[in-house]
RNA sequence: GCGCCCGUAGCUCAGCUGGAUAGAGCGUUCGCCUCCGGAGCGAAAGGUCACAGGUUCGAAUCCUGUCGGGCGUACCA
């Protein structure tokens, strides 16, 4: 679709003097109006004419330049439309001759992009809540891999700050009561409530975590680190479970505890930037110049031990010097949005300069009919429950529909896990999403399943053609006429990637297959592709495999598996 | 109180950074399997784009105010 985007540009060009990049070409509004249209308002000024007079003149101009492609005034805009053949031969073309990689580029090549995603927090389970950041993390990851970025994804592990001192104290008063090896996470988060129903009654256990987690900063290898040792290595064996599940792999894994040994240095470098002072027998950065009335970043507590601002400073130059990134974005909840502007905060006040590239990317909270979710009062969904339930779900409806299904549990699988990843990816990252059961466990509509089910429609037909032996005959291009809004879907997809890319916005590519997919479904059940006239089939049969590949590339860049039986 | 984000159909959401008659899914109502898979397709009903002003050829989109909601607001992460 760009090839006839920029000679359209180009003919504009020409015809009006207007540089190419202030050409705003746009989709038309309905299909049938034509594949892309140019409005003629911006003209209107110059020109001192109509904006209905313009098109028709440019519409005329423009006709006796352009081959295969024709313009149509339409009030003030232009509209264009392609040669039908044309049009089906270059797009199914490109996508056959790119394949798998279709929709991607390589104008990334020689950038670098950090993504810090999932960061779950050590003896915490993940929660639905964490699912966001680790499948819109891994989404933007794909998307700029796809465009040739270098890309870094990292799992930033919360395994330091008060609450281990805090765990550690709950597990020493209370710990021979729970059963800490079947299912470790689980009785962690029971302790870490418990902890904090008492605190409130019993002041020594405030006072002893203090002090837990003092031994713990202070780098003793005694009886607490080894407890926080122990804390990690349990949790992080539950979480690889639920990555793996996903299918999401990271570049670099590390705890905050390993910028421990930076910390001094950090504090240094932003003391010798001349940006701190002392306030309230705490070091902070002033940051009321940079926005009016915006709190101070602390750097270090009265008791000298250091917080998640000061750990996360020290990461992100750690990152800047290890990557040199173009961009670093930072897949958090929209939670903390202060605490990234004031990280960004504090570089300002450096001068760095590289400062704009660290980006939060925020999205919005999970929550529950209930409420906000929390940890610490235990009204949370569990991510693993909730996916063992779809793919229960989906197994079910597999036994019912297709009971023949030969590898009917990896199956299941893959479209119970599809089915709340795509979910999780569908609606505009910044919003916030109330978690509803029966929403995740839906397979019908605006789903992932639905385009799964939709791929392995075209894959069915694929299998059928081969085995029936069509589509050995030279296609007749023409034939594909009503096909034409599929097939101009189906070339917008490279743009879509690129502004997915640009904006850090996945739902972007799930809104490109949903629509792609409700397209596919319309046109397959109106138009029967085996058995027709050779020429006519093979042309059918050709957009069915490249269509079938294209859905099958988006859905991969969202890290949902597209089966070929369902 | 202050700061940031948000308000589009009964519900969940799109709306391409100011353009054409505001679109989908769910739910509701009606159709569609002698025909490549009904996790599907077709159709109907459903809207004062929260409200009030403003900017201009033109506003769901930009600005101001009001109302309503969410998040945050220095020694948690």
């Amino acid at each position: 679709m760009q090839a006839f985007e920029n000679r359209l540009r180009a003919a504009l060009t020409d015809v009006t003097g207007l540089p190419a990049d202030d050409l705003r070409i746009e989709n038309p509004r309905d299909p049938s109006m034509g594949d892309l249209a140019f409005p003629c308002f911006v003209l209107a000024k110059a020109r001192k004419q109509a904006p209905p007079a313009i098109a028709a003149e440019l519409a005329d101009a423009l006709n006796e330049t352009l081959e295969g492609i024709e313009a149509v005034a339409t009030g003030p805009y232009i509209n264009f439309r392609v040669d039908r053949a044309l049009l089906a031969e270059t797009i199914i073309g490109e996508i056959e001759a790119q394949g798998a990689r279709y929709g991607g580029g390589d104008e990334g090549a020689g950038k670098t992009i950090v993504v810090d995603l999932s960061s779950p927090n050590i003896a915490k389970p993940m929660s639905v809540g964490h699912l966001r950041s680790t499948v819109i993390g891994a989404a933007i990851q794909r998307i700029h891999d796809a465009l040739g970025y270098k890309t870094v994804g990292i799992n930033h592990i919360g395994d330091w700050g008060i609450q281990f001192g805090k765990l550690v104290t709950a597990l020493d008063r209370w710990g021979a009561e729970v059963d800490l090896e079947s299912d470790p996470i689980k009785a962690l988060l029971a302790l870490y409530v418990r902890y904090h129903e008492e605190e409130g009654e019993d002041p020594t256990l405030a006072e002893q975590s203090a002090r837990n987690f003092q031994e713990l900063e202070s780098g003793a290898d005694g009886h607490v680190r080894q407890t926080w040792k122990r804390l990690t290595e349990l949790s992080m064996r539950e979480f690889d479970k639920i990555y793996t599940r996903l299918g999401v792999t990271f570049d670099e894994v590390r705890g905050e505890a390993f910028y421990e040994p930076y910390l001094d240095a950090t504090v240094e470098r932003i003391e010798a930037a001349g940006v701190t002072e002392m306030s309230e027998g705490a070091l902070i950065v002033d940051l009321s110049s940079i926005r009016k009335k915006m709190p101070p970043c602390l750097l270090r507590k009265t008791d000298g031990t250091t917080l998640y601002a000061t750990r996360d400073l020290a990461a992100v130059f750690h990152r800047h010097e290890l990557y040199d990134f173009d961009r670093c974005l930072y897949v958090v909840g929209g939670d903390q949005r202060l605490h990234f502007e004031q990280l960004k905060g504090v570089l300002k006040r450096m001068e760095i300069d590289w400062e704009p590239k660290v980006e939060h990317i925020a999205f919005g909270m999970m929550k529950l009919p209930e409420g906000k979710m929390s940890t610490r009062t235990g009204n949370v969904v569990f991510l693993e429950d909730v996916l063992d339930r779809a793919a229960e779900e989906a197994g079910k409806i597999i036994a019912e529909k297709n009971p023949d299904l030969a590898n009917a549990a990896e199956i299941a699988e893959q479209v119970g896990v599809g089915a709340v990843v795509f979910n999780d990816l569908k609606r505009e990252r910044e919003k916030d999403i109330q978690f509803v059961w029966e929403e995740v466990l839906t397979f019908e509509g605006e789903t992932g399943p639905y385009a799964q089910y939709t791929h392995a429609r075209l894959a069915s037909i694929l299998r059928k053609a081969e085995a029936a032996g069509e589509g050995d005959a030279d296609p007749d291009w023409a034939a594909l006429e009503d096909a034409a809004p599929v097939i101009v879907r189906l070339g917008r997809f490279p743009s879509v990637v690129r502004s997915a890319a640009a904006n850090a916005e996945p739902s972007e590519i799930t809104s490109w297959v949903l629509t792609a997919a409700r397209e596919l479904n319309a046109w397959y059940t109106q138009h029967r592709v085996l058995g027709q006239d050779p020429a006519v089939t093979s042309a059918r049969l050709r957009l069915v495999a490249a269509a079938k590949s294209a859905l099958a590339g988006a859905l991969a860049l969202l890290g949902v598996a597209a089966p070929e039986e369902m």
